[in-house]
DNA sequence: ATTTTGTAGTTGCATAAACAACTATAATTA
DNA sequence: TAATTATAGTTGTTTATGCAACTACAAAAT
């Protein structure tokens, strides 16, 4: 009998299992198809990165978003495709890839940031500050335990 | 000058973003493949259901693991594929599938289930139950949250 | 009893992820 | 300086997701 634990294995699991996750990414996807924005989450996440700084390699992008690379190759390709950003040589370093957003890209930012802060608002709704600091910190100290098992 | 929010806006889109998710699931991922085990972790989400109520339908396992049908179709085609399940049809109503674990994918289990409690252990370390119970609470508002804008 | 509506499952298509293996370039070091 | 090592990015392969459209069967309505 587990009576130390008031959170039970299962509970416990459902941390790792992503559920969770899985819903709020459908959501968003939603929101953004019911407003007209043809951008998946994975895009916008990459673009996020680039109205917060223009002007990052892949690299840069990859860390900031947490993928592998070659993953955001390919969500770079898909958005240098569709318009949004383009690659441009790096003068000191042929290695790199300097992403920046083209105009479609810049004009993109004041038309989904609000979805995406309506949306963020409703799956909110009812939490209070010291809820989501927590939340902030667990995720933390996830992200630590992670790097600390490296 | 958002002097009320003690989380920031950005602090609060790093929830929508499932970076976090991302790590945890790859950490997941590592850990069963450090063990031998040739389980994706989607897979293991199915079985998990499985291992707690033998013989349900495919609804059934999409509804439990928050899938849509086809995700849940697919999967359910590759762990058969694999020898860990099997479909039987129902006795009663014609639609549906009943799946159930071959002994391979019984035996599986007792293997498994402690990677994925170790593992948790390692992610949640350093974690008081009371943040845990937060997460929990957080999580269940934003399901709530989701369905009631349906 | 027949029609209508709902439910279970599958298939097609586009997008994305992880991992491994690869090329090109830069930085280190011997 | 030449060889080694590290970094940035790409490509190939397998697996998974979401949505839409479809088939088969069951339940409800007429």
């Amino acid at each position: 009998m587990d009576t130390k634990h008031i959170i039970s294995t299962e509970d416990r699991h459902n941390l790792l299992t992503g559920r969770i996750f899985m819903h709020v990414s459908r959501f968003l996807g939603q929101q953004f198809k019911a407003n007209d924005i043809s951008l998946t989450r994975e895009q916008w996440t990459i673009l996020v990165v680039l109205w917060k700084q223009d002007g990052v390699s892949q690299q840069t992008i990859a860390d900031e978003t947490g993928r592998d690379k070659p993953s955001t190759t390919r969500l770079i390709d898909n958005l240098e495709k569709d318009g949004y950003i383009s690659r441009q040589p790096d003068a000191k370093d042929r290695r790199l890839n300097i992403i920046v957003l083209t105009e479609k890209g810049k004009a993109l930012e004041d038309k989904i940031m609000p979805v995406a802060n309506k949306t963020l608002g409703t799956l909110t709704h009812g939490l209070t500050e010291a809820q989501l600091l927590t939340v902030k910190e667990v995720f933390a100290t996830i992200y630590e335990n992670i790097d600390a098992h490296k």
